[in-house]
DNA sequence: ACAGAGGATGAATACGTAATCATCTCTGAT
DNA sequence: ATCAGAGATGATTACGTATTCATCCTCTGT
């Protein structure tokens, strides 16, 4: 292995003058920087970040916890984290489960293995997230909020954005509304289903239908053939999210109802499959590169400063019409 | 920051021992052992990864290449990946991007940040990878397969399964094959229709039509509405890979063509969406926590033992039937 | 011309761990 | 009873970098 010692040495210098050069110090001529850059050049030197890390205490990475990635969102999500932390030179160690990889996120922290992590789910039960407060383990929520929690968050308007779509059913004449939750466990789910609930209030409807599930294709298609089995079905289906959307859709094609003039379905995402000619789903677009962005940053800002005051970050969520609404 | 140091003065024991507690070595008696551990426990103390990585010269993670996460197949290998390695104890970084991701995985190990990197897409070119096997760089490819390159590969058998897949076509009846080939520069697309051509070989067809694009489900769409477009269409379709066969089949639903009676589809990769009614798509299936467990198995025999001579692991896919076909 | 300031560099050290080497104790065989 | 050898532990060092402290040199203002 090449070191920083032996640049200096032929560069006719001492290591703490390549470390300088290294981290762009003023205190150093011109002229020997120019000679330590060619050395390090001759001699193929790269820095050793395990050093580094131990000198520093920083990793230069982000930890990534992620849930679902049969949820493509998640993938998107992914994708932008990954976009936004390269572009500011950090590093992505991902840990991917249905649940219980927090523990293995945080300890990571705990281990100098990364310097923060940005969770993508987390259920209502934070205890282990209580604790790396206390231990003031760097990290941040994305895409789920926890108002109890003394955090960094940063998260789309999930409740605007329920309604938006709910006013969008109601404006395209619906009447008979029925609502499929995502997996109750989750925050957004909860935060939805009371944007829907307050849209409908405002004009003084009631719900047809309320149902809580998965997020998932299989609970949106049983969910929505029992709904078409009653004797007055409803007519527009605000779901959870764009994959049960989906399961929606198959239900209502199975059945031979006919979007959207049978019934009109709206989900939630917008998931780069929404735009498929075979579903056309209108829905709630979340800028998941916005989200990533946010979160990066808020991260970035905790680790360098770890007593600031924990900040949330609202994103304001867009309006998709497809041909499943119109 | 508490350490090891500190728990040996709670035990009362050198930090040579704890470190031998940490490390299991037989040198240590039950007795301090356990002195040890209640320390440890005590005092709160966790080992700093990045001190035992300068030390070792392991970091203990492994760096993960992926690009196209929007190809449904790509989180799923990912997830077996997570799987494999969470099961070996080692940590994932991971680099996402349509291409040249490359270099930075190679340069993380250059920099000491990972031990080595499973490569998940590679082009045909492949002058970073030359140039990682002179400098011993350990890596591995699973999911494509470079022959000329003299490195650690695991894959499936791609001609064998796009092979079955075209036999199944002819067995269900069909006599007009088109070829729907994946994104020309990758090697599996390669593959694949190498085993379509020799199936139709064997019983002396020739295809209707092979065309090149993309894995995607606009590049397939758009190629099989323009083939529903001749006097005498084809009445099968072996497809790339599901994206590809998702979008030959909204083709086929746009042309008011009924699948499977007008024209059968097949697919490849078996990604959870092949299974929802909306599809139901007869495919090939790629066992993807095989080829992670594999891969991973390879990596780390690689990283112990450099000088091994390359290893390439072929695992066979699997002909799955649905609606699509039958 | 000289003192003092500040700019550029080198020497030395610390980060936390694993491993080597040295030391000591105890057991068992002669 | 003595000694060899093994087992258990402690002292010490090295890993590669960033940073502090010390040193030297040059330039400026009087």
């Amino acid at each position: 292995m090449v070191t920083s010692r032996d640049v200096a040495r032929v560069a006719g210098v001492s290591q703490a003058t390549v470390s300088r050069v290294l981290s762009a110090s003023p205190l150093v001529t011109d002229e020997t920087r120019l000679r330590v850059v060619a050395a390090m050049e001759k001699v193929g030197y790269t820095p050793n970040r395990s050093a580094r890390a131990m000198r520093t205490g920083r990793t230069g990475t982000f930890g990534v916890v992620v849930s679902d990635l049969a949820n493509p969102f998640y993938p998107q999500l992914l994708e932008a984290l990954s976009r936004a932390l390269d572009e500011r030179d950090v590093r992505m160690t991902v840990w991917i489960s249905d649940e219980g990889r927090n523990q293995a996120a945080l300890d990571a922290i705990a281990e100098r293995a990364i310097d923060g992590v940005i969770f993508t789910t987390v259920g209502e039960e934070s205890t282990e997230l209580r604790a790396a407060i206390e231990r003031e383990s760097p990290f941040v929520l994305v895409n789920r909020t926890l108002p109890m929690l003394s955090c960094d968050q940063v998260s789309s308007a999930n409740d605007v954005g329920s309604a938006m779509a709910t006013r969008h059913l109601l404006e395209q004449g619906c009447t008979r509304l029925a609502y499929l939750e995502g997996a109750a466990s989750s925050t957004t789910a909860t935060e939805r289903l009371r944007g829907f609930q307050s849209a409908l209030a405002e004009v003084d409807l009631k719900p047809v239908s309320v149902t809580g599930g998965s997020y998932s294709y299989e609970s949106g298609r049983e969910r929505a053939l029992e709904l078409f089995n009653v004797d007055n079905p409803p007519d527009g289906l605000v779901c959870g999210n764009d994959i049960v959307a989906f399961g929606a859709l198959d239900a209502a094609r199975e059945r031979g109802l006919d979007v959207p003039r049978d019934v009109k379905v709206i989900g939630y995402d917008d998931v780069a499959m929404a735009s498929w000619p075979a579903f056309s789903l209108s829905t709630i677009r979340q800028d998941a590169d916005l989200l990533a962005g946010f979160a990066v940053d808020a991260l970035m800002r905790r680790v360098a400063t770890p007593h600031m005051a924990p900040h949330r970050t609202i994103v304001q969520p867009a309006l998709v019409r497809r041909g499943s609404t119109a």
